[in-house]
RNA sequence: GGCCGAGUAGCUCAGUCGGUAGAGCAGGGGAUUGAAAAUCCCCGUGUCGGCGGUUCGAUUCCGUCCUCGGCCA
């Protein structure tokens, strides 16, 4: 007789929303032996907290902090390399699965809504990212523009083209890498079964400022702790390597993104710094459009004070649900 | 104090040969299947600096005042 699956713990919410410290009382409470479980395991889910060296500008925590409460899924990658969805997916029901064998609660905690999602759902089966294709692809795409690329795909996969806009290069340059690696196109993969999502029960909580100028307030005075932290130094480190660039998914990140054009001569600190900022705000705006469309969101104040017993009694009453 | 220039959306500015105005950015809403911190779609009423005058009608022309630049004293 096993023991019932461990509710996994969603726990999601724009940037600087309060969400890491969240996890760690969590993770802490749960680690006092008065609860059903022998603990938690806490599960980054962020697609840029997955790079190596790159510490300020993704909010990490502290090292000490890891140390003490590790995460899994950061600091797993070079910024030379790229992660995707499928990837997350796969790692993550690892980690579920081994969190789950000793009885301990997985939280899941990030901001990146589209993981989350695959992790519950599944994909598509479709064929991993081939830079050669792509590289041809945006050849073409530069001596044609994107809406003759458009054109070409509503030829292959009408109904793709119709879900997709004329200007929308990466999601153009996915659907015909799809069709020239497999010959079959992506409506035809979309509609066979998908992976397996993640089984047995989920507690969502999202965290969600009420105001958005509260949000913002906090954006700001965040960026600006970080540049003081060595932001810039950060990104600095990473221009010095021949082999980064900025067209890589690490490079393109928030921040990363405006202070490495600042210091390729593109704009001045002040400019890079401001846009940045902007960047950020907009990032959030994004996430919580996630958060409005995921179905069974408990949504709760950052502030609230109870937070943490109002989580974990929505963690016992999932068990007891799931006891019946 | 004199001369010149500018005052129009949160910001930077365009424009109306007199019929009450529109871009970029910011902001808001949405989409989201191996790059997702990505990529894209939709959303523009504001005493056109104040007060007078001319006019059927003024943000536009005229006068005057205010504010901010610059030059000259």
């Amino acid at each position: 007789m096993s023991l019932p699956n461990a509710p996994a713990l969603f726990l999601m919410g724009p940037t600087a929303s309060g969400k890491s410290g969240l996890a760690l009382a969590l993770a802490a409470a749960l680690a006092e032996g008065t609860t059903p479980w022998a603990g938690a395991r806490l599960i980054s889910v962020d697609s840029a907290q997955v790079y190596r060296g790159m510490d300020i500008g993704t909010a990490k925590l502290p090292r000490a902090t890891l140390a003490r409460w590790p995460h899994g899924l950061i600091d797993i990658l070079d910024p030379a390399e790229s992660y995707s969805a499928s990837r997350f997916r796969d790692d993550a029901l690892a980690l579920v699965a081994a969190a789950r064998a000793e009885n301990r609660v997985p939280i899941l905690v990030g901001g990146t809504g589209l993981y989350f999602r695959a992790l519950e759902n599944g994909l598509s089966e479709l064929p991993t990212a081939d830079a050669g294709v792509r590289e041809q692809l945006s050849l073409q795409a530069t001596a044609q523009g994107w809406p003759a690329m458009h054109a070409q795909l509503a030829v292959i996969d009408p109904e793709a083209a119709s879900k997709i806009e004329p200007n929308d290069p990466q999601r153009i340059l996915r659907a015909l890498e799809i069709h020239a690696l497999t010959g079959r196109t992506r409506s035809a993969h979309w509609a066979a079964p998908k992976s397996a999502g993640l089984a047995g029960p989920v507690v969502k909580i999202g965290l969600l400022p009420p105001e958005r100028a509260t949000l913002h307030a906090a954006i700001g005075e965040r960026f600006r702790q970080m540049m003081e932290a060595g932001f810039l130094e950060e990104v600095l480190k990473l221009k010095t390597r021949a082999d980064l660039h900025k067209e890589l998914p690490s490079i393109r990140a928030v921040g990363y993104r405006q202070l490495w054009e600042h210091l390729s001569g593109e704009c001045s600190l002040t400019d890079a710094v401001e846009r940045g900022i902007i960047a950020t705000r907009q990032y959030a705006k994004r996430q919580i459009t996630w958060l409005r469309s995921e179905p069974a969101l408990q949504l709760i104040d950052p502030r609230m004070s109870n937070a943490l017993h109002f989580t974990l009694e929505q963690l016992q009453n999932a068990t007891i649900v799931q006891a019946r």
